[in-house]
DNA sequence: GCCGTTTTCGGCCCGACTGTTTTCAGTCG
């Protein structure tokens, strides 16, 4: 989503490379990069701000505030531009390659003049490194190596891939002789959307054991680093996973250290700094004595400095430590807390199981309530009528309390066409209990209409989910342009959900965006849009992404009893 | 460049691994 916040956060984030990369201050470049964080993940559009209201987003002071305004007016930062003059762009590019830093690629530009990936890749082929200093032979090979990976990848791998891949190497891991505890660690446990590499831990009094039984997973294609204490390797799918063996005692210490996020983790540190104490993997310390403090649990640790347990899904230095501070944490809502799934398909549209199949599998879960949400006739290629529609109808009611008690709504995934308007007349909306609707085209409308386009869907009485709102799909298509502040403005205002679809090449809406449209006191539905019964467990994904976006269960509206949702279906404001 | 119960200067998280400059700089998380 293109918005002033992103764009200013690329410009930082570029403009820190910049100095780093010129042999700048090391502290500056960091009070960029939080800079850039800071207002990237800002609830408010900072174009609505002036220079003292910049200055009040934290880490963003005097110097950077005023770049920020500059920006806004003209478009460019003097600075940067200067910056830009003195390095071309192909040389930060360079540092996207692992294993090469802001420090080779500046002797790559200034001894070789070497400004792009494509020529760097030539040079080493042509064997023109080869009496440059700090560039062995091996320092080549890894260079080669990141550029095929970053040619390959893109270096980020979704979330499922990764829980998939990490679930099994806990699994195996456990099983080894002397395995006190096991799990995953990192951006994994926070439900990042995608995960850069897999952190595993070990509890246990000897490393060597399980250094060894990860190398030996089939699953494991190549080793990256072999150390005493720490063990990287490549999966057969390119997946980087890193292991990190502790003794039993540090094993709080070292889940909450390698779970992280490195903001998060520099907050904590600092707060310890501040008591006399030393936060490290293996404990939290007593800087004087050099006693352990801390160390069994992330209770234990995180008691000791203060705060309560916070959960890993918070852990992005968004606020978390302050609403720590003051008591204030929110009660995330579980996967628990879900009485029912608002959004699946059948195969009377484009799903792969029955009715029957998709509802015994959903009451298996457990849950309350169920909506069955087919595609509308106007997405062409489903075929739907009015009479399949209502022939299902038949068949939900016929199964409405028949499994578990579980109660089924019949529902409808609308398509908003370009104007706004839905499939159907009102008065065949009316009989339907639950309707989404989705964007499925005409994703390149300029802002104004696509703006429009939504809030006109939201104003629709018969419509109560927005689905899959902003339509993006990771890492291959990008979210639509609106105005979003306008279109959560609008979900609040006439009582229409928000849905987060927990498919995971969409968690649409994502965090930050769920953030900004909880400040508008907009509701939501954590759905999976399952189009077969494996889809249904796609929740997980779905309630982690709510979490990012510090949701409770009263935001959420199929965490509802089905009487108070029923309300909420209404849209006449009574809920 | 930011920040402040260490408050307008002086510190900013800390440790691991790799390759090579063989005692440490660069990179990473």
């Amino acid at each position: 989503m293109a918005r002033p916040n992103e764009e200013v956060e690329a410009l930082l984030r570029e403009y820190a490379d910049l100095i780093a990369i010129t042999g700048g201050d090391a502290f500056k470049v960091r009070a960029y990069e939080k800079a850039a964080r800071a207002i990237g993940g800002h609830p408010e559009d900072i174009s609505r701000l002036d220079a003292d209201g910049l200055r009040d987003i934290p880490n963003v002071g005097r110097s950077i505030a005023e770049k920020v305004v500059e920006y806004l007016r003209t478009g460019t930062v003097s600075v940067v531009e200067e910056r830009r003059s003195r390095i071309p762009a192909g040389v930060r590019e360079l540092v996207a390659i692992p294993t090469l830093g802001p420090k080779k690629a500046l002797r790559l530009y200034e001894d070789l003049h070497i400004s792009s990936v494509d020529e760097l890749a030539a040079a080493i082929e042509a064997d023109a490194l080869h009496d440059l200093k700090g560039f062995g032979e091996k320092t080549q090979e890894n260079i080669l190596h990141g550029i095929a990976l970053l040619r390959q990848a893109g270096g980020r791998i979704p979330l499922h891939l990764a829980m998939d891949a990490a679930e099994d190497i806990v699994a195996e891991l456990s099983e080894v002789k002397g395995c006190r505890r096991c799990t995953y660690a990192g951006s994994l446990r926070r439900m990042k959307e995608t995960i850069g590499d897999i952190d595993i831990l070990v509890a246990a009094a000897r490393s060597a054991p399980f250094m060894d039984a990860l190398a030996a997973l089939p699953s494991t294609a190549e080793v990256i680093a072999h150390g005493a204490k720490k063990r990287s390797v490549r999966t057969t799918k390119g997946v980087q996973v890193d292991l990190r063996v502790l003794p039993p005692v540090s094993w709080g210490a070292g889940l909450q250290y390698f779970t992280g996020s490195k903001a998060h983790n520099i907050r904590t540190r600092t707060i310890a700094v501040r008591q006399g104490l030393k936060l490290s993997e293996y404990g939290l310390f007593d800087v004087d004595s050099g006693t352990s403090v801390a160390s069994r649990s992330e209770e234990d640790v995180y008691a000791r400095l203060g705060l309560p347990w916070i959960p890993p899904t918070l852990r992005e230095d968004r606020g978390e430590i302050d609403a720590a501070l003051r008591g204030e944490l929110p009660e995330l809502v579980t996967e628990r807390d879900i009485r029912g799934d608002l959004h699946t398909h059948t195969d009377l549209t484009d799903g792969l199981a029955p009715l029957e199949t998709m509802v015994t599998a959903a009451a298996e879960r457990g849950y309350a309530y169920y909506a069955v949400t087919d595609h509308a006739p106007n997405l062409y290629m489903q075929r739907m009528t009015d009479e399949k529609i209502l022939a299902q109808r038949e068949r939900v009611r016929a199964l409405d309390g028949a499994h578990r008690g579980m109660r089924l709504l019949h529902g409808t995934e609308l398509n908003i066409d370009p104007e706004g308007e839905v499939d159907w007349p009102d008065e065949f909306l009316a009989g339907f209990d639950l309707c989404v609707a989705s964007l499925h085209s005409h994703f390149d409308l300029d802002r104004k209409a696509m703006t429009r386009r939504l809030v006109r869907a939201c104003e629709n009485p018969h419509v109560h989910v927005i689905g899959h709102p902003t339509t993006r799909l990771i890492g291959k298509r990008p979210e639509v342009d609106a105005d979003w502040d306008e279109v959560f403005a609008a979900c609040a205002r006439t009582g229409t959900a928000l849905e987060i679809n927990s498919q995971p090449d969409r968690l649409d809406l994502c965090d930050e965006d769920i953030l900004r449209a909880r400040q508008y006191g907009a509701k939501f539905a954590v759905n999976t849009d399952a189009h077969s019964v494996l889809h249904l467990a796609c929740l997980r994904f779905g309630v982690g992404t709510a979490q990012r976006g510090w949701l409770t269960p009263k935001d959420v509206v199929n965490t509802w009893p089905l009487s108070r949702l029923r309300r909420f279906l209404r849209k006449d404001g009574s809920v």
